[in-house]
RNA sequence: GCGGGUGUGGCGGAACUGGCAGACGCGCUAGACUUAGGAUCUAGUGUCUUAUGACGUGGGGGUUCGAUUCCCUUCACCCGCACCA
């Protein structure tokens, strides 16, 4: 008879939330461990199958960390704002509070049911003033540190719903709402100075234990590059204007330059003869989508200003271009080009028959491209040397000669961190009648969200809470000078930048979290989630755990220390989840069918917790046959304990169990939650052959299991005869010396092919086992007429003869 | 184009710092039990071959006594970035 996972299951979960079986004592003075998931937006389509894998992950972790003794912090919360909830409220009139909660509540009910030991006591909602009151603080730090500062930004605005969208939800220039036309206009926005910290962010990555792809990807996103500026004189005006160049040594061989569509200098330095062609292109650039721009950027186009620069390095007149392969957001927004070392120039000026020059030997820039290393030639003081050096001593001329500095630019550009949104934390400043503008003091935090009985686009671009002038007007009591809060609201990034820092502290009235906690719990052991947030919301949460770090709030430079990315669950057939494509597995479903214990072990199972695999209903009976086999193996028919559990010890497991728990501890330590199942069901196969299974054995293998399948474990340890809850006792342990067999089995090759195999003590001396393997029968019948060339002996492991 | 990764049976996947390729599971085959089995148990299951044996970790080459593992080269797929000067 296999157990009844309906009943187990909902019978564990209500006793281990009645008795608070996993709430952390905080303060306990035991060693800590901090495991932390990604938390989830609390969508309304519910639990995926997809969430469990990487939760069930850091389940295992902390469950089996509790019984190595560790206090551990294994919470779970909601990332409650966000567009969707918005979107909702917009539609359909209702309040996105309300219907954000009823997705909380389901989705906590789904987590719940799978059995994960999370402390419910510390559940915390971005959306809770009581949390987003630190969101708002965090701001006003960095406002007074002048690292929260508004500048005029494009956004997409869309006149016909009166709004401005996200770029998701502008779909061909068109806004995915209703279709209508979607325009680039210029506003007033909050960024935030995440390029202060860039070289810090960059530099940090080097310490974490983070998956090398991910720390590659957060590189290239700052996208650190060292070069030089240099300033250029503009025929016939007074102002200069400066390129940012990796290849300063290439001066020589620039034949042009070119200015980004948007560069202020455009306008001014245009002639009478080019204006009408350049007006014409600016006009064409600007209608051009971001896509069109990067995307379909395979031919270049450009325009000649008329206007020429002064090479500073050797005076020589050259053209001035425009061109949209130059972004006005990187570096200076203009540069120098030099065709013949570059692919993108040479591209534009053999478009536009722009002489090129050589200026370092290798290739042939008559016929393409050279961008590699060599002497440099028509260089004038650099000719003869390579790149390096020449690089170095152009920069050196450069500052010497007042034309020019060693620079370093990065990709990486400022947070763009004010949404025209309702449902999102107020940003905390006031703006004055007198043109000031102040934050809001921390006594008055939080800044809450009106209640509004109709979320609805203003018209102006504001935010919905332009609508309320209640909420809008503000009234200095003091002073009495009136102001205006900022309608803006903070991203959905913001709440989960700091949300680690809460659950060690969740209640905490007077401080975002206690300074002495933070200490005790920070960094964060492991975190888990899926790599869909491997830049930004790494990033964001980087940059603003460094900034407390700055002001003295957190203990720590890094938050994450050890990150680990789960891969996907795909459908059957090997395509992502989709409603449309109808292959979304339902969690609910399966914890009806299978049972929650099937369901983690499953997912557990299916392969290395960082690939993606494809769902298999015929895995997941797999999973569950294993668990009815643990059972049937220590539990008789009618519910008692099996007579092959006995008090006395045959010796004939004891191998098998020693390896099982050091293989199983480590795979756990390690995340191959595939192989440590694997080895469990090595196990039980074992134990199914065995005539006796000794009691401590089965123990220690239900410990083992405990973590995986943690309902089913408890009512295996219940009747066991315990009468406690698994999750506090000991972790098994294992002896090393148990591993060892006196007899082992060495592997006899012929060249490197195996012809024999023999058993012997494992003692053996390499002398007596290289002799042991030339008399082997079989191994004379390989050898015999052949001359022995060589004989390799790796003891405890092979023999290998080379004859021929 | 640049950066990163992955290629192993019919399928998901194992294999420690180079040492028995295919653990474990799925699927399949046969048998047992059974009124029945899509339950359970037992055995088998990389390919070719009559056994012996030969071949086999995307392809080609190399280092080595020995390569899934290291090196070179090539192909395919996946992920990220994408005119970043």
């Amino acid at each position: 008879m296999s157990f009844d996972h309906q009943k187990v299951e909902q019978k564990w979960q209500k006793h281990w939330i009645e008795n608070k079986t996993f709430k952390t004592d905080t303060y306990s003075t035991k060693e800590k461990v901090y495991a932390l998931d990604m938390f989830p937006y609390p969508s309304g389509a519910g639990l995926h199958v997809g969430h469990p894998e990487g939760y069930t992950a850091t389940d295992i972790i902390s469950r089996m960390k509790r019984m190595q003794g560790y206090e551990v912090l294994h919470p779970m919360g909601w990332d409650a704002f966000g567009l969707p909830a918005e979107q909702y409220a917009l539609d359909t009139g209702n309040s996105p509070e309300a219907f954000t909660k009823k997705n909380i509540a389901t989705f906590k009910r789904q987590i719940q049911e799978l059995g994960f030991s999370y402390d419910w006591d510390r559940e915390i909602s971005t959306m809770d003033p009581n949390y987003y009151k630190w969101t708002q603080w965090i701001f006003t730090k960095l406002f007074e540190k002048g690292l929260a500062y508004t500048d005029e930004v494009a956004v997409n605005w869309c006149p016909a719903l009166g709004t401005v969208l996200a770029n998701e939800e502008v779909i061909d220039g068109k806004s995915e709402r209703g279709d209508h036309p979607v325009v680039r206009k210029p506003m007033r926005q909050w960024m935030l100075k995440i390029t202060a910290y860039a070289d810090r962010l960059l530099d940090d990555l080097e310490d974490l234990d983070w998956p090398e792809s991910i720390k590659d990807m957060q590189r290239n996103w700052i996208g650190k590059s060292e070069g030089a500026e240099v300033t250029f004189n503009i025929d016939g005006h007074e102002e200069t204007f400066t390129v940012f160049t990796t290849r300063p040594d290439t001066l020589f061989g620039a034949t042009y330059t070119v200015l980004a569509p948007e560069h202020p200098f455009v306008k001014e330095i245009v002639t009478d003869g080019q204006r009408e062609a350049v007006n014409a292109y600016l006009h064409k650039v600007q209608t051009k989508s971001d896509l069109e721009r990067t995307d379909l950027a395979k031919d270049k186009s450009g325009v000649f200003t008329g206007a020429y620069a002064i090479n500073p390095v050797n005076n020589k007149k050259i053209p001035i271009w425009v061109a949209d392969y130059v972004l006005m957001s990187y570096g200076t927004g203009a540069i120098m080009a030099v065709p013949a070392h570059d692919e993108r120039d040479y591209d534009f000026a053999t478009k536009f028959e722009l002489p090129i020059i050589e200026v370092v030997a290798g290739g042939d820039v008559t016929k393409e491209v050279y961008v590699g290393d060599g002497e440099h030639v028509n260089s004038g003081f650099l000719d003869g040397l390579d790149k390096d050096t020449a690089i170095t001593q152009m920069i050196e001329w450069l500052e010497s000669n007042g034309k020019g500095e060693k620079k370093i630019t990065y990709r990486l550009r400022d947070w763009l961190f004010a949404r025209q949104r309702y449902w999102g934390e107020p940003i905390p400043i006031i703006h004055w009648e007198d043109g000031t503008m102040t934050a809001v003091a921390e006594e008055d935090l939080p800044v809450e969200l009106p209640v509004m009985t109709e979320i609805k686009p203003s018209g102006t671009g504001e935010s919905p809470l332009a609508n309320s002038p209640e909420w809008v007007n503000v009234v200095d009591p003091k002073t009495g000078m009136k102001g205006r809060r900022e309608t803006n609201t903070m991203p959905q990034w913001a709440g989960s930048c700091w949300y680690f820092l809460r659950f060690i502290d969740p209640d905490n009235t007077e401080q975002l979290a206690d300074p002495e906690l933070l200490k005790e719990w920070l960094p964060i052991n492991i975190y888990i989630g899926g790599a869909e947030h491997a830049v930004l919301h790494l990033l964001y949460a980087r940059f603003w755990h460094k900034f407390l770090y700055d002001i003295g709030v957190v203990p720590t430079k890094e938050p994450f220390q050890k990150l680990f990315n789960q891969g996907m669950i795909l459908g059957e057939g090997n395509e992502k989840m989709s409603k449309s494509k109808g292959n979304v597995v339902n969690p609910d479903d399966i914890v009806v069918s299978h049972g929650a214990d099937t369901l983690r072990l499953y997912e557990m199972f299916m392969g290395p917790l960082d690939a993606s695999v494809a769902w298999s209903t015929n895995g997941l009976d797999g999973a569950r046959r294993f668990l009815d086999r643990v059972w049937r193996l220590l539990v008789n028919e009618d519910g008692t304990l099996s007579e092959k559990v006995t008090e006395a010890n045959d010796g004939s497991l004891e191998k098998a169990y020693h390896e099982t728990v050091k293989k199983v501890t480590t795979d756990f330590d390690n995340l191959h939650f595939n192989t440590a199942i694997s080895q469990m069901m090595v196990f039980i196969n074992e134990g199914y052959k065995a005539n006796e299974i000794p009691k401590q054995y089965v123990e220690g293998f239900v410990k083992l299991l405990s973590p995986i399948a943690p309902h089913v474990s408890e009512e295996l340890w219940h009747l066991l005869g315990n009468a406690k809850t698994i999750s506090y006792e000991v972790w098994p342990t294992f002896d090393e010396s148990k591993l060892v067999e006196d007899e082992v089995e060495i592997v006899v090759q012929v060249m490197g092919k195996v012809r024999a195999k023999i058993n012997v003590s494992k003692d053996i001396s390499k002398e007596d086992l290289e002799k042991l393997a030339l008399d082997n029968e079989h191994i004379q019948e390989w050898i015999t007429g052949k001359t022995i060339r060589k004989v390799i002996v790796v003891p405890g492991k092979l023999v290998n003869i080379v004859a021929n």
